[in-house]
DNA sequence: CCGAAAATCCGAAACGTTTCGGAAAGTTAA
DNA sequence: TTAACTTTCCGAAACGTTTCGGATTTTCGG
């Protein structure tokens, strides 16, 4: 292994000058400089993080910590979060680790034991919930970290989130403003923000309009295809009328809710209006479904840029409302979505 | 952070002393090391790694370096092999960390970082691949690593793998004992050692019973349901004789065989006899084929124990032999292989 | 040409751990 | 009682880096 001694000997120097040099301090010489980089780089020198971490504290490493749960070697969702931070991270010369706890982990404890090894500088936390534990424990050891989400009871943390209430309450304002009024909510699980702000939105919407939210058009749950198309059924099929109007809150689901309909013998959107929320993933192209897909539109893929930016903030020390955004989404009108008829 | 000087002072020892009490060295007192652990425990104590990789060399991470690949977000195989990796690192106390690597980079330069910041004990390959740069590298710098696969020209590594040729060899055997002639492969991408090794294995067995394999009868690609379809179709649709029997390298290409040959009113095993190699993946049941598939049975989630102990083995300076194995798949038969009729 | 300021450099300490060599106390054999 | 082990402990050095404080040289205004 070549260290910072072999660098320093080899052009000269003492070590404290080349650290300094490689480290683009102040005061050396840019002749200097150069010479060291050089030399560091022809004789393959790489700072040993682990010597660094010690002594200044940083390391230049942050971890994702994600808990296994039976879906997840299917979850292709959290890949791309992964893909994406990680390039992200990289193209910012840190590194970007993935953890994985086992399911029968306390994930605090996981987070404990992380931080107590002490070679991470701070961590991103997606799936935010109701409550969630992670970001008071972190917050209390003050560990640098940045949420994917936001919590609606606390908010003095680094996060990156779109306005989930508004996704909700445009797409459902939409429906009103062409004359619906039984209008279902086929949301993600119930315990994740984003699924709660979207409820939020719908309900408040609702009442805004003098509607009390029926619970029979509102389902929670994981957001496949095969949930849409089930939610999609149960709603249409069962006795009273059935919406006229659906907001799905991924495109998987507007997926599994075409399915239902045509399964039916309905049609969209003349005897059902959909709008879906699009996250802009691969492999899901609303405009390809028939007839296309009006959804929000808000690719998921914006969020890797700010969410490495706002870490990185955080660990630098940057005030909280530097590292805080909440994101709009765009509304692209396609074919789902027409004025009410029954 | 709670260091060994706090857990020293806390239980009246010195630092040398609650070292060797918490690392189970031989001579410390048995009750002394006992109220050690329960002293570092209750203060919550986490060995800083940073600090232990410095003087000892290991920090127990040991890293899984993936470069990002077009379908990489949608290969679930390969979460498979990140979820069950760290299960089994976690179950030996240690950490496995992912690191992905940009599709730009050069994956011997991403290697040489990781190495020079000196903070991972050790690596697992996969995908190993004909003359893999990653091997001579990594053997060449004397850093330890495993690999699931093994290279047909050299060996002088840890290793885990199935025995590939064997798995081609033996169904085609099987499809020769029942007297078919004109048998088919339809394999993985042809630098990928485990398709290299199923080729051979299927021209090898060939040829020892006189027949010269035919180009026609072999496609080496992405192994995708789409892939085995158009495979399939081409061989059987094409002038001449079709093949009588058909090699598939997984099941997602016999799910694709499957459908080519319902398309064509073709019917298994009647018209064609189909065998695939079964890794049990979730989400793919040959038992559930119509009829169902008979497959050369190897599940890879047998291969995570295997590999975490090798490497475990490898950083521990266990002997080469140790840490070496292949093993053989079980024949399972179903209803998808009768004698050839044509 | 002098003194001060700026530019450039360096030694030593520190981070938290493991480990080497040895010390002190207790035990056993003669 | 003494010599030789055993058992149990400890001080100090080392790992490779950053940083504090100061030292040395160069530059420049007057």
């Amino acid at each position: 292994m070549v260290t910072l001694k072999d660098v320093a000997r080899s052009v000269g120097l003492s070590v404290t000058q080349v650290s300094r040099a490689l480290n683009d301090h102040s005061d050396v010489n840019e002749e200097t400089r150069r010479r060291v980089k050089d030399v560091a780089g022809s004789l393959g020198y790489e700072p040993n993080i682990s010597a660094r971490k010690l002594v200044s504290g940083r390391s230049g490493i942050v971890a994702l910590v994600e808990q296994k749960y039976p879906r997840f070697t299917s979850d292709f969702l959290f890949f791309e979060i992964v893909a994406g931070l990680s390039a992200e991270f990289s193209r910012r010369g840190m590194q970007f680790v993935l953890h994985l706890a086992q399911e029968d982990e306390d994930i605090i404890a996981v987070y404990q034991k992380l931080i107590g090894n002490g070679s991470l500088d701070g961590f991103v936390l997606t799936k935010s919930s109701r409550d969630d534990p992670r970001i008071a424990y972190l917050k209390g050891r003050k560990v640098p970290f940045v949420v994917h989400g936001r919590l609606p009871e606390r908010t003095d943390y680094p996060y990156f989130d779109i306005d989930n209430h508004f996704v909700a309450a445009d797409s459902v304002a939409r429906f009103l403003a062409l004359g619906h009024r039984r209008i279902g909510l086929i949301n993600g699980i119930a315990h994740f923000t984003y699924a709660l702000a979207r409820y939020q939105g719908y309900c408040d919407t609702l009442k805004a309009a003098g509607i009390e939210p029926d619970p029979r058009y509102v389902r929670q749950g994981d957001m496949t295809e095969e949930f849409g198309y089930r939610s999609a059924l149960e709603m249409l099929v069962g006795e009273g009328e059935g919406p006229t109007a659906l907001f799905c809150s991924n495109v998987l689901i507007a997926q599994g809710v075409y399915r239902a309909l045509k399964d039916m013998g309905l049609s969209v959107p003349r005897d059902v209006s959909v709008i879906a929320h699009d996250d802009a993933l691969p492999n899901t192209d609303p405009a390809a479904f028939e007839p296309p897909l009006s959804v929000t539109y808000s690719p998921l893929s914006k969020s890797w840029d700010p969410l490495a930016e706002y870490l990185c903030g955080a660990i630098a020390g940057k005030p909280l409302d530097e590292i805080q955004e909440v994101l709009r989404h765009d509304f692209i009108a396609r074919g789902s979505v027409d004025k009410a008829r029954r």
